[in-house]
DNA sequence: TGGGGATTGGTACTAAAGTATGAGTGATTT
DNA sequence: AAATCACTCATACTTTAGTACCAATCCCCA
């Protein structure tokens, strides 16, 4: 089941990609155009083409940075490439319960802590956690802790 | 204490900046000569001056990529932005085996298979994270771990 | 040479976490 | 109406975590 998952978020990668060089190449395309247009509007004015030269060189350095810009914000964002919120929670089959559990887990609480602040008992807490890890295929509250953050859970 | 170790670290950081521009203005500045000279050459030799300005194109858009992935590592790295481990570690107290336990903590481990991955006995890791618990104030592991994010200490 | 800290190990205990199993309720679906 | 599912609560149990206190060793430093 998850490494159905898997195939499939790396599949949306893939189309990502694909999308994001079809961009950079029109992007590229266009400024290479607008260049051409300003190059003979300076040379035919008889400005030395090493004004142009340095427009040229400036506007290529910020376009590199933008597209590394890009290209981070697609590879290291975790709820754009790990894993979508909704789309693991659906896929391990998370309950709402469960999922408020392993939030305050998360934060440090224990399970009484926890009853507490959902108004139910420790021994409801104990049994939402316990399926929790089974699903989370995890042993204790730190590793589900872990795992979560890993799976774009929790934050 | 947190405050004035944020603000060095901030000193810290502009300080990085200053280097940084100064290396990339160098790097400029080379490149800009050595697209100058090769300028001349492909010029002389009768080449277009569109072959020049595609290898131009090339070269600073790589050349914008290499500054925005340079700009991000700093950015981006906790330990550089958030609080650098070093200071953290100091102005709490933790000792280095303290620390390899926080780690192991952070990882979701037992205090056996802690106790198993340092070779020391399971009542010594208890000792450690004890002590650990007290130092960063709280009173469960899994709050240690938050603890240690938010600090910086564990990535 | 003595003090102090870090590391290690231990006993004995309490507290918390986790498992297994069962069961009742309400809402939804078939 | 019956089945299903999420949620709830409970008991009884085992395991793990955590505390308190003690002690030995080693290293550094005054």
């Amino acid at each position: 089941m998850i490494r159905l998952v898997r195939l499939r978020t790396h599949l949306l990668i893939l189309r990502d990609m694909k999308r994001s060089i079809l961009i950079y190449g029109l992007a590229l395309g266009l400024i290479l155009m607008l260049l051409k247009a300003i190059e003979y509007r300076y040379l035919v004015r008889g400005f030395s083409i090493d004004v142009y030269m340095g427009i040229m060189a400036i506007g290529f350095t910020v376009l590199g940075i933008w597209i590394a810009r890009q290209m981070r914000s697609n590879e290291t964002d975790p709820r754009a490439t790990i894993m979508p919120d909704t789309e693991s929670i659906e896929a391990l089959g998370l309950s709402d319960r469960e999922l408020d559990v392993l939030k305050l887990i998360a934060k440090g609480c224990s399970n009484q802590e926890i009853a507490d602040q959902l108004y139910i008992s420790i021994h409801t807490v104990k049994t939402h956690s316990s399926n929790l890890y089974s699903k989370l295929d995890v042993k204790r509250r730190t590793q589900a802790v872990t795992r979560a953050k890993e799976l774009g859970l929790v934050h």
